[in-house]
DNA sequence: CATGAATGAGTCTTCATTCAT
DNA sequence: AATGAATGAAGACTCATTCAT
């Protein structure tokens, strides 16, 4: 009985880890239930004993990634850490993250900017901004209180664009060489760019 | 006769207008050539006359688009201009075209990351390299000119990175408003954070 | 033990029971074992321990009704009752039996004229034939041994199928009302239609 | 491209004709696309060409079939033509009718009593009201202009129901026979007994 | 004995592509 | 050159049935 319920949930687990791996990669349109279902070791009518279609597949992973992510960043805004610790926790966690999970990466970055399939726009956009855009709500909202730190022409918002640009721009390059070498190693390179810029100040 | 040349490169003009619209907004995979005959004003065997089939109409399309492109963007980087100015240059010239080809950069942003279809790989990651990276590249190169310009710990390479990222961070912003306001609007801000970084500094 | 042997029983009755009702409303091939299952409150694999397959469960279902049915009507034809008086127990009998098990006998009337499902006509019709159609077949050779008794042009087999044909007519209006009123109300006037027609006579 | 025109009908009626064969064999369940294409002699796919889905197909075969049906029954009950022969005349061409459609009345005799598929409540039901159960209507209406033609215990309602259910009973034993022999055969029997029952008077 | 879970064998439907006009 | 029509090939989804617990 006990055993049952494991293995279901094992089970589960291995089609949403083979899903995650060949939505990555192929795209949701081309991504075929059978593929999913063989890459777990199951056959294809079984997929839809864990769920109920292709869609619900697909927003059962994306639900399943934003459990994991979201409980990771909660504790980054912490109430009187110093705004660098701050900032370089943000820059750090996120890399984590991302280098944990290049795969759902991949995946947002494909589906996000589209407008079709209608579900994603209808059921996942909302979810996404609920998670990755609200994430950058909470990084802007934080340096807000923070309006001192700022040189006078960047607004929090921008500055928050500009750090998770940052840190994408180094994902993207991330992505394209293959996932060589680890992400975190652009940490340190990511932190100076943005405090600094890229520019040598004479006075520096 | 004449007539009739120009009325196939109108047509084929036509056509690949329909294309870019239709693969920004449903992907390749959920394009139907249909739809896109439909789009442009024709029946789907017409499509045929013009194209060999759908993988050939996406790599004609971006093709065109890159030739659009390359023009705009090869005398940026001409010899004798300040530094400065090249880069406020880069940046201009940017967002201007993303500006102005907003679906070409949404197909980018949906296709580029992903390994499947395969001839997206196999034919067009070599000519995006070539385009799009290669863009980076000669960035890159711009910038190994003038190492004393960055900061001690900013490769070129890395400059490039952070340039290109913040850019494309706010493109991200940009599309997810559906494209309100003027792209433009944030060629200051993002030419000041990627100079100055966005942290004032006490000496400023 | 004795109790087992109840059970067994029991379950039996309650997974025909369910299958009756549902091959009545969505006909063999639309019905689904796992449906048949639930109304009965077992699991799909449980009609598996008690019928074959979907085939023997139908096919078990008809058999069981068949005994139901056949109990009831052999005794119609009793010898030395006057012949009014038979006809009478026929037509009441008859609607009493339909009135009791419609869905039944919507089951017939549906798969009754197909050639399909193949199993129907090979099993199936055999069946019907030696019970419904027999009936018919008793009814006429009732008929033959009273030949005075009828019009000169209505031969023995015209008279059973005029009297089963009311008798079914009337069936085919009280499903069409959902089974609203009772079908022996009915009773009468089939009896009457049947004797004398519809036809006023001028000597009457 | 007027023989375009023509062969687009005539290859809709191929398929049509395809399909109310084995839709009256298999029932609109068991009743495979593919089948039917191949009956007609096309592709799968070419079905598609034709109707939207397996629904549409059977709905336009019912639309067809009652288009033909009503224009033959229209006239029948014209002004001023004697009670008798407008009896006789219903009795004939409905079972003309019947002779040349035998299929379609097998389909309707399979599907009607069905709850199930639900698009055949929805949709054809509230049609086979309008015309075969309308056609049963108009037979009452017109009997209910006669009253004094009936015996007094038969309503008009009744009567339509006794002569519809005589038709239909002669209808089935003809399928049952697998269309042995002419239906029409049976007009006479059937208009006597409808008029005069299945007695013998003794004043006769 | 009851059942949760797995699956083979279909069936509908879609769509890129071809071909004849 | 443009297109209406046909189709092969593919893929989502279903369901009767089996099997291990």
């Amino acid at each position: 009985m006990r055993q049952r319920e494991k293995d279901k949930i094992r089970n589960r687990r291995l089609l949403l880890e083979a899903a995650e791996k060949l939505f990555a990669v192929h795209g949701f349109a081309m991504t075929k239930i059978e593929e999913v279902a063989e890459e777990a070791g199951f056959s294809k009518a079984t997929v839809y004993n864990y769920f109920d279609n292709k869609e619900d597949l697909f927003l059962a992973l994306i639900e399943s990634k934003f459990e994991d992510l979201t409980q990771t960043s909660d504790s980054i805004f912490e109430a009187d850490a110093p705004f660098e610790e701050v900032v370089e926790r943000y820059i750090e966690t996120s890399l984590n993250v991302i280098n944990r999970n290049p795969n759902f990466y991949r995946i947002m970055m494909s589906e996000f900017y589209r407008f079709c399939p209608e579900f994603i726009v209808d059921k996942i956009r909302p979810r996404i901004h609920s998670v990755i855009v609200e994430s950058r709500i909470r990084l802007t909202r934080y340096f807000m209180k923070y309006p001192s730190k700022f040189r006078g022409s960047v607004s929090p918002s921008d500055a928050a664009s500009a750090l998770s640009g940052l840190i994408s721009s180094f994902m993207g390059d991330w992505f394209m060489s293959n996932e060589k070498n680890d992400l975190q190693e652009k940490y340190e390179i990511i932190r100076d760019l943005f405090f600094n810029g890229a520019i040598k100040r004479i006075d520096n």
